[in-house]
DNA sequence: GGCTCGATCTTG
DNA sequence: AAGATCGAGCCC
């Protein structure tokens, strides 16, 4: 399909947002991450299990690969005296991706089955990083990417990408189109699975867009 | 080396 | 309501 000049003018307004928008801390920045877009470019051959071409059935065959998602729901979690947040334990083999700086991608294995998307933020040494816990397709599929476990398994994520870079090179980054969202859009509650945390498990640390449906 | 448990999801 | 499934973290 031939690119038009909508579709470039679009395009060319995406920004991508790099190490320094990222070197903030968690807090700041989860209720700012809703609304971009997190962009997955997935090997030849691969496409999210779900994706079709508007108006059709067959699977969508783009091919560049890229498939990209406004980000809907997320969690902070904000360094060793957060109880909920893994860095809680101090350096560890498998935390230390989060005391380094920001801009790189956290991703862990839960419960032997399912893979958890992490961005770093802050600066280095303050192991604060964003759950990635849902998206909203901006493409037409059939699959709803909803809660952090299914999400990776649409995009094809898993630890390889762990302890990459966001950008173009690890295949995984995050735009800013502009897109601008309404007061009182971006809600907090608190957040998921972490009863452990004591006092710290009701915080309220996760941010999600209260119109969309792509919320766990 | 062994034990416990989890930032989840599916099935019944 | 419970099971799947495995590696990190921690304690021998």
């Amino acid at each position: 399909m031939a690119m038009t000049l909508a579709m470039q003018a679009i395009k060319s307004r995406h920004k991508l947002l790099g190490s320094t928008w990222f070197a903030r801390p968690a807090l700041l920045l989860a209720p700012e991450l809703i609304g971009k877009i997190l962009v997955r470019k997935l090997p030849a051959g691969f496409q999210p299990r779900g994706s079709f071409q508007a108006g059709g059935s067959k699977p969508e065959a783009s091919p560049a690969g890229i498939f990209r998602y406004r980000i809907t729901e997320v969690e902070a979690y904000c360094g060793v005296q957060d109880l909920g947040c893994h860095a809680s334990h101090g350096h560890t083999k498998r935390t230390e991706i989060m005391f380094g700086p920001a801009g790189y991608i956290y991703v862990y294995l839960i419960y032997g089955m399912y893979h958890c998307l992490n961005l770093v933020t802050a600066k280095s040494g303050e192991a604060e990083a964003v759950l990635i816990r849902s998206v909203e397709p901006l493409f037409g599929t059939n699959q709803k990417p909803v809660g952090p476990g299914r999400l990776c398994r649409e995009l094809n994520i898993d630890n390889q990408l762990n302890c990459l870079k966001l950008g173009r090179t690890s295949g995984l980054w995050v735009e800013d189109d502009g897109y601008k969202l309404k007061p009182g859009e971006v809600c907090q509650s608190a957040r998921r699975g972490i009863d452990y945390a004591k006092d710290y498990a009701s915080k309220p640390w996760r941010f999600y867009l209260s119109t969309s449906e792509f919320v766990s």
